[in-house]
DNA sequence: CTGAAAGCGCTAACAA
DNA sequence: TTGTTAGCGCTTTCAG
């Protein structure tokens, strides 16, 4: 019935300075159940012998007055918060998504939240966002996908992975090059170099020997790995490597868009096209399309991420898969295990591998 | 450079029993300052008179201990969490996410934090999402997108929109219908009937007369409001609504290609497809196709959302677009406006415009 | 302009 | 088994 605290129904709207919410704390339902708040709390965290018929009325009590235990001062009293925060460039980039997905997946089914902050690729903004989420106390800070590499980045990055593990908390990089060893992070990635090599040499070994990489930011790790695969097995097939056929831009639809209509309009001196993202390929096969071309009898097309729009494309795309939901998984559960906590962890890195998967847009070249 | 802190070095490892993190408090501050923590408060709020001299004092003390403020702290202490709590569905869906990048970017610009949970439609989910978000003390909780409507949900979405405000938070319905007149909460969302019915009459327009609906749930308000338009668009144009024609599924690209692909297995008696998502209209495609039949020669798609993809699609597809940048924009800015905190908030609601963007999937029916 | 002190709501010793 | 009692780190009166 009526809680034992004043209610400010009446004498209100003359602006009482705090504005405190009047929901119901743990002390209004220890007196309205007739307890002690210690024995609310025990019987909240479960984790202490309460006496049946106590249990019973605090029980009621919550439903009664309906409680709702506030995160923040539990978190004040010391309790790590169950949540996650994970950070990522764009939350529109299908794979962004896909291992977002993995990680709220499983961080829901750990009963664990997650708090999300997106960087638009900058590098400050991202040191800047993780800053905040230590803030947050977040029991662990995800990173997904590359960054441009600057010279200070490894440096800034080791020290918030100190840090966070200051405050009890972990980074996890996600997608993302480790940091030197010994670094109390942990490290949940797949092969960029390794996918990229096995795509480039699917499509040389169809016969292309003059292949366009467009890739992302010069610096960007992602885009960075995928070009050392590539030109891995230029060198594998006796190849050389041509500089003139590569161009960086950024991730996205329209970057690969105008990318490949300037070299379009220049002299065709490629015949197939690795695009460092499915997305940016879906911007190439747009211009090739806008040139009158076909794919793949004029130009073949090659991704890499393997999204479901790989599949949409015609001719549906040969891309590489990479695991993003699991990657995304892997990292909440590293995350929320609370082993990380300990002395002599000794650190953490699982490498996913990828595949190709070979659809309709590369032509044999006899 | 070193700080003056004790670094917990050597002498750790003996468990110490509270595992509070070593970071630099207010307090610490303080004294590193020599001034009250009164003072470095009010220097970090920045709403009260402080000296010169303490300032740069406490400024430097701040910097060189690394302090970072404890948000837990601050909210038990009475402040305004800036952090505004999303739900939806599944982050993966590209309009979703779209909304979800115009909520992140919109709240970035604010100063606002994101918290992210999402539901896979389960409405159980939702209501304890949002509860976990109360209890986050969130001063926004904004829900994005359609929901299964059950005979419950105006009444517990309601009893929520109370609960969230009497905490001093607000409730936001993002592409959702709204509740009850003088219910404190906002809506943001945009005409789903009025889309379906212009992109339904402009298949009417080219001659089709048997039109295959495809929608997602049948209770979820986002397809019963298109299935609405789409039926009024017939009545319009005097075709008779055939409920043999409307199939209900879920809003996936798996579930556009079982739908369609189920109805080209028996009597194909139906010339247009209007498929409720893109999403699902890139099923509608994929069956199509397998079918060996010719988009829009045998058979035209129309789709919803006008998202990326409905350009990747060849043909490119006639879709209803929806701003759902702009929709989490407003949603964000609306969340973050104090103004709603005012005894007397009339509520709000906004509904943004669609329209239909003509492209290549419908064929001219003579 | 500054400091002392009283909480915000919860948890976790420590006693009983 | 239960209650009492300190805090967690910060903000904000209320006095100087």
């Amino acid at each position: 019935m009526a809680s034992a605290r004043t209610p400010r129904t009446a004498d209100d709207g003359s602006g009482s300075r705090r504005k405190s919410s009047n929901a119901a704390t743990l002390g209004d339902v220890a007196t309205h159940a007739g307890v002690s708040p210690a024995t609310v709390s025990r019987v909240l965290a479960g984790n202490y012998p309460v006496s049946r018929s106590a249990r019973q009325r605090v029980l009621r009590s919550i439903r009664e007055l309906n409680y709702v235990a506030n995160t923040h001062a539990r978190a004040l009293a010391g309790v790590q918060t169950k949540t996650i925060a994970f950070v990522l460039a764009d939350v529109r980039g299908p794979s962004f998504a896909e291992a977002a997905h993995g990680v709220e997946q499983e961080a829901a089914r750990l009963g664990w939240l997650c708090l999300i902050g997106t960087t638009q690729g900058d590098r400050e903004r991202e040191l800047a966002i993780v800053r905040l989420m230590r803030e947050q106390r977040a029991g662990a800070v995800v990173l997904i996908g590359g960054v441009a590499d600057a010279d200070d980045y490894n440096e800034q990055m080791t020290e918030l992975a100190y840090s966070l593990r200051a405050a009890g908390s972990l980074l996890v990089l996600c997608g993302r090059p480790p940091l030197a060893p010994g670094v109390p992070a942990a490290v949940i990635g797949y092969d960029n170099e390794e996918g990229a090599y096995a795509i480039t040499s699917h499509v040389l070994a169809q016969g292309h020997r003059r292949i366009l990489f467009l890739g992302g930011e010069e610096r960007h790790t992602t885009s960075l790995g995928r070009l050392e695969g590539y030109s891995r097995a230029l060198k594998t097939f006796g190849v050389e490597f041509d500089p003139s056929l590569v161009e960086h831009g950024v991730f996205t639809r329209a970057s690969g868009y105008q990318l490949t209509k300037k070299r379009l309009a220049g002299a065709r001196d490629f015949t197939a096209v690795f695009a460092a993202t499915d997305v940016m390929a879906a911007g190439v096969y747009a211009a090739v399309n806008e040139a009158g071309l076909s794919v793949p009898d004029d130009i073949s097309i090659v991704g890499y991420d393997d999204i479901e729009l790989a599949q949409d494309l015609r001719p549906r795309m040969t891309s590489v898969h990479v695991p993003y939901e699991e990657l995304g998984r892997t990292a909440a559960k590293v995350a929320a295990d609370e082993d990380h906590q300990r002395e002599d962890w000794p650190g953490l890195q699982v490498t996913l591998k990828t595949h190709v998967v070979v659809r309709d847009s590369v032509a044999r070249l006899d």
